[in-house]
DNA sequence: GATCAATGTGGAAGCGCTCTCACACTTTCA
DNA sequence: TGAAAGTGTGAGAGCGCTTCCACATTGATC
């Protein structure tokens, strides 16, 4: 006599269907070598007992927990209402899903929190990691290298030599960018960067010298911003006053350049008569100013996913291997600040 | 000889401590019944073989997973993107980080997605949820309860009766930022009321109901918008348009008032002078508007904590019977624009 | 000094599953 | 017709852990 209301097991499945429990876990597992009576009676047993799989049970045996990763470090409220980690998520639950994998969130923090979260990657609660990396240089590319955990990270990290990474060419992002304003004949073209330490911030500079330099304009017109609207309309004020001349102006993330927008519209100028602006993310934010921001678009979604395949690949032993990077292009989307 | 690479099992460090398999076991989960130098030998063995307990075992024979589902339905980038579940999601991971427990997200959309998001939670592949509800009638409330799978809601469902919950009181809320506007002598007030299909926005337009009705004012000055600042805008202008005498205007959410302020600008009226205006949420948008955003704050993460801990409560049996609700006060913030 | 409880310990069962292996039975082909 | 190959099946061995139970030991109590 089996208790009754507890879920029923795969012995109950067996013996309900007439067959063994090795049969039974041949045909619910799609395994070949059953057949077509043994499987139909199986099924039937399945939906007539409702049965389900115990995940512990199974993860046991086959060493496997059918649950991903996902690291997003430091969830201070700016990074974490940040559309980037939205759609990141949004992009690495779609391909998970497909495979049927859960999605396990990973609110990585420093310090003590921090080491919670490396010890329950260290236990092996889950068979591989995403890294929304928003940059930072944290250690944790080293940590999961170390422990031998599949990973990839979404977003180049620092040390990006020993990890698989999908990023965006930021370096060509940049460069487009400002190529958009000397397009258009700008002849005083300042930038608005982000913070030093986050490497796309980094490679959206570069490409701004370059293109500067490739033109012959000079490149003394840089002000740095944190990626928020305030911060976007603090470094605006200050390239403003250095620089009354400026044309246009090449903004590091689209939030920024909302910010940038205000400050050029309370100082008379209008955009992009007086002032071009270009933008960077096409996120949304992009939409809603005034006027409409030319900007470049990352295709988040597109990234998370395809980090998420890279991943699955690491997971089932189909990866060359050594680290890979897959660099997607951004595109420019035109619209009206540019 | 046991494997070199694999992980060290439990037997292996009750060999080298010298215990049985059984005494490590109660050592390492901190039980009682054990000598302090079979404990000290424990430790000592766990750390020089860098054990770490197998989750999938333990798992097997307690019958919990020491992990938590947060399911946010319909994670579309607007309800995603929305600072209340990056709120919701940091009060949760703390309450949890503190018990141990992992954070499983669960993006639950409609359809055959729901399906499987059904089918995970009916493996009880976690110990409990907390559900973010966005207040939208998806039958999540009903279906949890037919499992029988501990569960809180943040946000009141809209089937109340079965479920645990904890809601901000949207009807008192609604009524304070109403009351404002009437304290400051406003004559001709209307409001701009959120969708009709979720909770939260029908209490506060009750509450907008009721302060107004008790002051003896009219009612009719009523307009839907999404919880968008472009909905916003739109429902401003109709407003506008309708009761152009218009003095003062409650507003179901900040980022809807951050529109109708833009509305009222261009419109050459003055905040507060001409029209003021009562926002709700307190989120972050109301410290960036122009003039500076009155309204009602929601303690978001502290009702996530709240609900966190209801639910750790149920799961561990020393919960009372029976649904319950947690109704916590709003406090209205005052700023510039009322 | 005998009796009882309290305390620490190890043996062993068993959680529910997968998967190897051996075995029976069929088909194929020389 | 016999051997070889292929196919479906069940017995059974674990996966690594917790926990029940029985068995010492000890200290407290009469």
């Amino acid at each position: 006599m089996t208790a009754v209301n507890s879920q029923p097991t795969l012995d109950e499945v067996a013996r309900v269907a007439g067959v063994s429990r090795a049969t039974a876990s041949r045909a619910i597992n799609g395994g070949s070598r059953v057949s077509a009576s043994a499987r139909a009676a199986v099924d039937e047993a399945v939906r007539t007992l409702g049965y389900v799989p115990n995940p512990a049970a199974r993860s046991l045996v086959t060493r496997r927990t059918d649950s991903v990763a996902v690291i997003v470090p430091e969830p201070d409220e700016r990074v974490f209402s940040d559309p980037f980690f939205a759609r990141t998520l949004r992009g690495v639950d779609r391909m998970l899903a497909a495979a049927d994998l859960q999605l396990v969130l990973l609110l990585a923090t420093r310090g003590a929190e921090g080491a919670r979260t490396m010890r329950y990657l260290s236990h092996r609660h889950v068979d591989g990691a995403v890294v929304a990396s928003h940059h930072r240089n944290d250690g944790l590319a080293d940590h999961l290298s170390a422990i031998g955990l599949p990973c990839v990270f979404v977003g180049r990290p620092w040390s990006p030599d020993r990890v698989t990474y999908v990023d965006v060419d930021n370096v060509a992002g940049g460069r487009e960018a400002t190529r958009v304003l000397i397009d258009r004949g700008c002849q005083r073209i300042g930038t608005i960067a982000g913070p030093a330490d986050m490497t796309a911030a980094v490679d959206r500079l570069h490409g701004w010298h370059e293109a500067m330099r490739a033109a012959d304009l000079p490149t003394d017109a840089v002000a740095i911003g944190d990626f928020t609207e305030a911060g976007g309309e603090e470094a605006a004020r200050e390239l403003l006053e250095r620089h009354p001349d400026l044309d246009g102006i090449a903004v590091a993330s689209d939030l920024m350049a909302a910010g940038a927008l205000k400050v050029l519209a309370d100082s008379g100028r209008r955009v992009p008569d007086d002032v071009a602006v270009v933008g960077y993310d096409d996120l949304g934010v992009a939409e809603r100013t005034s006027p409409l921001l030319t900007t470049v678009r990352q295709p988040i979604v597109e990234m998370a996913e395809r980090a998420t395949r890279l991943l699955l690949e690491q997971m089932d032993g189909s990866a060359p291997p050594g680290a890979m990077r897959v660099i997607i292009p951004p595109s420019v989307i035109r619209r009206d600040s540019a």
